[in-house]
This record gives structure tokens, sequence and C-alpha cells, in this order.
DNA sequence: GCTAGCAGTCGAGCCCCGAGAGTGCTAAAT
DNA sequence: ATTTAGCACTCTCGGGGCTCGACTGCTAGC
């Protein structure tokens, strides 16, 4: 493949929309050769197809020659934008003409009607927890974009728990943790031998009283309070409660939520089986995701882009990400975001992602309150 | 596609594993095509390529030329067993060879042992509920086999419930229903105006204690009968109640496991984008993948093979399904299988998902006593 | 009934060729 | 100093024609 021109240095600028702000170490780019460059991405993302000096000069009007264009993209390609796939093609854009592209985007695209009342509905409609809009969210996101969805859970660390509970369950005994957000969490308490019902009970209604309102640790620290003070009977169990909620705490792996994979099957940038079946991989592993997500959002953007090798997963080098926080009240509490090939239709993409987040913050914050 | 030779009757044997009974309306097929089928089916299996004449008389050990085997194979393409892609190539099987096949595979092929520790040591690991297990279970599957997997949850409607309450979740009521495999579900339950929090809780109560041990079915029955006693205030709340439980029972939708779909992007059989867009978009309906293994399993056998044109899914009819129900008790709960190219191993595939089946019924039942 | 042998069929790979698309460069024009 | 027209050059793509080789089906003889 005739990728080595691409641009190296893999983030030369991390964050999604910078919308004027210049990376200094790159150098301006004259009026026209900005228009030309943006009409060029335009025209590829539309066809896919390598653009020529000749259709560029019909199309972005600036009353210059095919000949003067061709000058210039020669420059262009020279400081890393474009590319030819064989000498007698025409250009195509690189990572770093997309990121010009993305960066020069009119501020806050808007929805199409249609899309817009199609979001609406969704997030119209009674769910009873975030598991469960999260669920209908990757597949409404999809819908929009027709690229691959997905989502990441607000943490239950810094959710407020509103029940906890000890539940028998077959042999074992299970912690139920229900939060603010309608999550639930459970995991298995070491069982300490023989422990009779009625103790479990007492427990159980005692931990429902003592966590409520609280966090995920600073639940912990009462149940370990109160295991000091409690009779050895009770003593252990709060201990392996105290336990399993730390557990909880540190796990992130089930909230990963995934949609629509069907949609980028058919991409023609991800022609070559092997780059799919890398991104789909990549999907899978929830970690792989988690670590995408977290580094597209970091810096602190109502969206977030990332293109190509800006993704710190190589296997997605060939992918870009649109990626959305949503939030309850003023904290970011998830993520949402959508993948498709780096020549994806970003306005389409950009304007989803936002109404999209923009709605699942107002029903995540009506859940929680 | 010179694909028009395959079999039409889409369900001459629905099942599984007929081990033996031949089904009437085939014709029985002599001690040799039998032998030579076989044989050109496993290599089929192994390389992708259409069989010749010659191979099999070289490796299947019959002792006859390869004119004979010739002769022999020009029969069993009448019979409907096998095509050729083009005048001058080998055979290839149809659908109706591929059930042959694994109609006469011997009875219970075994694991090889490091794949079955891996199953034993998955499912030695304390779990805390079918649903974490069944996340597990997909992705164990997928690995052993190299396919993907799919997994169908045991349906509420007949499990135990072990805790039923009602929780105050930002402006609405949650109400949260744990079953005897860990399985939480919850609804939304539309709330009666100015609602006080002691109502409330003194109804969760009420209902921790009166649901326990019954079915969805019957602690619906139950709701109903106290709301007709109860105070106005309660009365409503409790109908309320029994409409949230009806429409868990009726819900499945939620039940789906899907894993390792990455691992049949590079399949040479779904060459065609296609073909495996559609798979994956029927992979990611619920209801598409509920039906597919309901009718798979619907037949009472230990291992049901579902194969090409006798899916009952179109978009299916070039891959097929090996699928196995797992048990609580006596009782299938739930179906896990593996969905390949027709040209899968089945051997490899069948002991997977069946050693999978039968570790996985023995952690059901434990977590459900 | 089996098999050796042979003619016939078809796809895969290769080369060649021409058409077409698009570029880079040069020299003239502004 | 730009811009542009013009032209030579390069490379892809598709088709046609060719050979090679892998199989088959069939026939005739064992």
């Amino acid at each position: 493949m005739a990728r080595s021109k691409v641009s190296q240095d893999r983030r030369a600028e991390p964050t999604g929309r910078s919308a004027g702000a210049e990376a200094p170490t790159r150098r301006e780019l004259s009026e026209r050769k900005a228009a030309i460059l943006r009409a060029l991405v335009q025209q590829y993302i539309r066809t896919g197809e390598p653009v020529s000096s000749e259709a560029l000069a019909q199309t972005a009007g600036l009353g210059v020659s095919s000949a003067t264009i061709r000058n210039e993209l020669a420059a262009l390609e020279e400081m890393g934008y474009l590319f030819q796939p064989h000498t007698s093609s025409g250009r195509a854009p690189t990572d770093l003409a997309y990121r010009f592209f993305v960066d020069m985007l009119p501020a806050r695209p808007r929805l199409r009607d249609a899309e817009w009342r199609a979001v609406v509905a969704f997030f119209d409609a009674a769910l009873a927890s975030v598991d469960e809009i999260l669920r209908g969210t990757t597949k409404l996101l999809s819908r929009l974009t027709h690229y691959a969805s997905v989502a990441l859970a607000p943490s239950p660390a810094a959710r407020a728990i509103v029940r906890a509970e000890l539940v028998r369950v077959g042999p074992g005994i299970l912690l139920l943790v229900v939060f603010d957000t309608g999550q639930v969490e459970r995991r298995l308490v070491e069982l300490p031998p023989a422990r009779g019902e009625e103790d479990l009970e007492r427990t159980s209604r005692a931990i429902t009283e003592a966590f409520r309102g609280l966090t995920l640790s600073g639940a912990r620290k009462v149940a370990l309070e109160r295991a000091k003070g409690a009779e050895p009977a009770q003593r252990l169990l709060l201990e392996r409660v105290a336990e399993a909620l730390a557990q909880i705490e540190a796990s992130q792996a089930e909230h990963v939520y995934l949609g629509g994979v069907s949609y980028i099957v058919s991409e023609e940038a991800f022609r070559r089986r092997e780059t799919l079946q890398r991104i789909y991989e990549a999907l899978e592993r929830e970690s792989a995701v988690l670590r995408m997500l977290r580094e597209a959002v970091a810096v602190d953007r109502p969206i977030s882009v990332m293109i190509g090798r800006e993704n710190p997963l190589p296997e997605m080098w060939e992918a870009s990400v649109v990626a959305a926080p949503y939030r309850a009240g003023s904290e970011a509490v998830g993520t949402i975001g959508v993948v498709g090939p780096t020549r994806m239709d970003y306005v389409a993409a950009i304007s989803a992602v936002r109404a999209v987040a923009e709605r699942l913050s107002r029903a995540v914050e009506a859940l929680a309150g």
C-alpha cells in the first residue's frame, strides 16, 4: 500500500475539534490551499475515489485552471496532506488532511429533521435503567450514521447507591447493589461456613440502611468500620462485602456496549479482510474499547474526533472515531461514539453523536436525579 | 453461484444428529458411496477446495481406481449430494452431503485435553450470575471453535423469584426482580401521582415477602389478589407491579449473548461482503437469533446441527449452526451455539458445544440450586 | 464390474494492447 | 511572479488471446 507518506507523528493534535486554534508545529496554509484541500477532502469523502485537479477546478469554484491547482496539490502533497495511490491518479487525503478538514468544520452542524425526531422519540420512551438506555443508544447511533457504535456506561464508582442487599442464590450469597442510574451490579460473596439465614437477613437489612446514598468507596469504608464492632459471625461477612464492593469498583469490563457492527462490513475502505477482522477483534475487547474512548474524550470538548493513526489502538489506524461524553449534572459519566472508516462522513457523524449525547445526558440526568 | 443443485427440501431431517436412523424418504447409499461421500466431505472441510476423484482414490483407501470413483461421484451428484462449481473441477458437498456426514458421525466426539481443561477451568471460577456466566461462555466457545457464538439466557418466566423490590430511582420507581439464577430484571413502574416514600417502602417489603419462591406469573397473581383487598393508595401500585411483571415475562430481547464475531470475518466461505453483512445483521437482531436457536433445539437432542438452508433465516443459508440446550435440573432452560460456514469443522464444533453445554448446565444448576 | 486411456472442458495465470485518466513540466501569456 | 495552455509521460483497467493443467466423462478392453 502506498501509505508510506501518511503522517508519522501520531498525535500532532490529539484532541477533537480545535476549531481555528493552530498547532504551532503546522505550517499555515494559504487561503487557496485551504480551500482546495477542503474541497478535495469533501469530494473524496463523497466518492471514495482519488480526486483530480480537473475535478477540483470545476467544483471548488476558485476561478483558476487545473494547472494551477496541480501546482497547489503538489505542494500540499509535499506538506503531507495528500498522497497519490499511483503516479497518474488523483490525490487522496492523508490523516493530516482529515484532521485539517475536521478542525475547520463549521461549529455546530445540525441533524436533519427526521433524524432529530428519531433521537427525541427514542429518548422520550420510558427506559428503566442506564443499561437499557445504552443498549438502545448504540442501535440508534448506528441507524443514524451507518457506522458501528460504542458506548461506555457510567462507572459505578462515582454513582450513589440507592440500594444494597445480600441475597442467597443457590449455594452462594450474592451482593446486589443498585445505583441511582438504575444500574445493578452483583458480586458473589465468598460465603463463610454455615451461615444462618437470619444472620444473612440481618446483615442485608443493615447494609441496605447503611449504604443508601453512599458511593462504593464510601460504602466500603462503612462496611469495614461496622465489621470492627460486630460480633464474629457478622464480622467476616461484612469484610467480604467490603471486598466485593472493591471488586465492583475496580471492574469495568461489563460496561461496554456495542452496536451496528454489521454496518461497517461493507465499507469499501475495509476491503482487506485482515483490516476488518482486526477492527472487530478490537471492538470485541472491552479493555481496548475502554482505552480508546477514554483517550478520545480525555480532552474536555463536547465532541472528539480521532482520525486514523491518532488512535491508540494500531488495529484502528484505518478507522476514525467520533466520540462524545455524556453527563449527569455537570460531570461526564460515560461516553458514546461511532467507529467508521477514516473517510467517514464527519459532518453527519458529528451531528448525530452530538445530538444523541445531548439527549442521552438529559435522560441519564433524569434517572439519576 | 452454481448453487442451484443444492437440495430444495429445507427440512428433510430437521433435527441434529439422528445417528443411524434413516429418513424414510432418502434413498439408502451403498457402503462404498457412503465411504466416498464421507471422505469427500471430510477433505472438503479440511481444504475448502473441490475434491477430485484422483484425490479420493488415494486417501479414501477403497482400493479402487479413480475411474470407478468418478462413476460413483456422478451418481452421488445425481442424487443431490454433490455439485461441481464448473465442468472440469472436482466436487463439493451440498447441504445434503453435510447432513449425511453429520448424521453418520461417531456418537460422542471428545474434546482435546487442553481444550477440555480450558472449559473446566472457566466454569470452576466462581461466577455470580447466569448473565456473567453466559457472557464468558460465548467467549469461551468462540475461542475453542473459532466461530461466532450465541447464547440464550434462561427465560425468567420459568425461574423462581428470590427477591423482589421497589426502588426509587430518580423520578421513577423501579421494580427489581432477582431470580434463582442470579439474573436481575428491572422494569420501570408507571408511578401513580404523589406517592409517599413510606407507602413505597411498605409495598416493597410486602412484595419481597409475598413473591419469594414464586414464578413471574405466580407473583403476578398474588399481586393482583392483594391489590383487591388493599387500600386505594397501594392498590394502584400493586396493579402496576403486576403489569411490570407481565412485561418482564413477555420480553426476551435482552437475553441474547453474542461473542467472537470477529472469527468469521475471514471465513473464505463468506467471501462475498453481502453474505457476511447479512449474517451479521441477523446475529445483531435478537429476535432472529432467538428464532434460530429455538428452532434448532426444538427437537429434543443433546446436540442439534442446522445446516445451510435448514436454517429458518434465509440470511443464514450459507452458514451452519451447532446448538445445544443447557439444563438446570431436568428442564432445558437456555441454549448455546456456534455459527460458522456450512463447511465448518463439525466434529470440533460439536464436541466443544457439547462439553460447554454440559459444564454450563452444572454451573447453572449449582446457582439455581 | 472395474480400469486404463483419452478426448474434451473449463478456469487460472500470463502477456499484450489500447483506451483513458491524470500528472508534471515547459514555455508562453498576463 | 503567477497563471495557463499544451504536451509528453505514466500508470491502471479491461479485454482478448494464449497456454497450462486439473478434472471429468466416456469408451473399450480386461
